[in-house]
DNA sequence: CCTACAAGG
DNA sequence: CCTTATAGG
């Protein structure tokens, strides 16, 4: 079974980029969608095959999540019960009856971006309610988990977390060590919601102790080609599932002419 | 003596578009552009072996005329003297003594859009606008052009007058009498300030009674494939100057791959 | 159906 | 250095 995340930038730029070449491709099946940037009335038609879940929130042109399965979700949420932020597209979760595999529970997660909290106002503003979303997030992915477990669920819930979670997770980690995404204070909350008997980040469980792979890079200057990337984009899954990861990484090798988005897929096959 | 008038609709995009390809084979020894639509410390390095005289007005993206001349200008204004209009890169007029040639001088004119007066408040408005320009550089031109004479100088305003003249300026002049663009009051105005002692519309006077030459067409559908388009951009000199003139018309069949406007570049080679 | 700009990343 | 939205054409 392989499982799939991908910050796409924006769905219809990514359709022009290759989009449709690499689902052909890697063909997951489970894909979660970051930042669709999209009118529900104006996807491109490049999920077929897939029953597509998509939230694309309230603010034009921006945030938007979404699942693209091959089963079809036998239960579907938006959002996770917060006043605040279950209006902004970013955040679904379905749960999955396969005929050949495990119950399963999946979700698409779009974290928003905070600022540098030493800038200005509004960058202090961005990053507490970076924190406010966390705090109520943590709640959720708790009480989802131990639902699904309930159920005899399987859980991995995926998408662009804005945190790179160690030293491994970002090429340039001694000059970011007061940056938006590496602060101390979120790499605390990614670490706080994982552990052995919880949630796994599975890429990191697997290929545990090397640096990246990155999931992210500035289009700015040579980032890309010179690999100075961040791995903020995860899956992070029930110990079970996890641990049956066979084959994980991100698509950055690839060979596609053009960069589809500033973020490469976060691919994992599970042998389930 | 070849004089063009080009509404490139961008300068940025026009460069992109083939702006360059289609100067280096034209050469005018004077060109008149219209919508630069750039900053002007952002003209891209298109006008090499031309004298740039640029007015981007203070309206960030919109508008901005320019006149390219091979001769140095011994005199440059900028509007025409109205307050309500001066600052939107909207005239700009050079005085040019060459040594082989006549005293000219020569104008660069974006006329504002209107609306369709029938539709809505705004539209009225715009019109209004638009007629408030017209009576104001009409006073303008009639002044400029006496001075012009008086110096012996022979006189040349051109650019996108945004009026189609007579019936044979558009394709679908029955669709469009009540349109902007086309309102008898607009036509009154063009062919008030003509005539076969003061100004003359240099390609109407050299190809008279034929349709077109069309000069602008929408890019939506196939207007130009079908070359459903209006003769708005032209070439108005003072008599002398316009009888001269021997090849006339737009690059509308100039074999370029792409379409660099949605204006066609109105070229007159004088025999002076 | 293009052009710019603006705001967000 | 991309994305989208928006106003203007």
């Amino acid at each position: 079974m392989r499982i799939a995340t991908f910050n796409v930038n924006g769905i219809r730029a990514a359709e022009r980029r290759g989009f449709p070449g690499w689902l052909a491709e890697r063909t997951p099946d489970v894909l979660a969608v970051q930042e669709m940037r999209c009118p529900s009335g104006e996807v491109p038609d490049v999920f077929a095959g897939y029953h597509l879940v998509h939230d694309a929130g309230m603010i034009a042109g921006r945030n938007g999540v979404a699942l693209a399965t091959r089963t079809a979700p036998s239960a579907v949420r938006i959002g996770f019960g917060s006043k605040e932020f279950d209006r902004e597209g970013r955040y679904v979760e379905v749960d999955l009856d396969p005929a050949d595999g495990p119950l399963l529970r999946v979700a698409s997660v779009y974290v928003p971006k905070g600022g540098t909290p030493f800038e200005d106002e509004a960058s202090l503003a961005k990053m507490q309610r970076k924190f406010r979303f966390l705090r109520s997030f943590a709640r959720h992915l708790s009480a989802t988990r131990r639902e699904a477990a309930r159920e005899g669920r399987e859980f991995v819930v995926m998408g662009d977390w804005n945190i790179a979670p160690t030293e491994l997770d970002l090429r340039n980690w001694r000059t970011n060590r007061r940056s938006e995404g590496f602060l101390p204070e979120e790499r605390e909350w990614i670490a706080g919601i994982q552990s052995p008997r919880t949630l796994v980040d599975v890429v990191r469980h697997h290929r545990h102790g090397e640096d990246g792979p990155y999931s992210w890079w500035s289009w700015r200057g040579k980032a890309f080609d010179n690999d100075a990337g961040w791995r903020i984009d995860y899956q992070l899954a029930t110990p079970r599932l996890a641990r049956s990861a066979i084959v994980t990484g991100t698509d950055r090798d690839l060979s596609y002419d053009t960069r589809i988005s500033d973020h490469a897929p976060v691919v994992v096959d599970y042998d389930v």
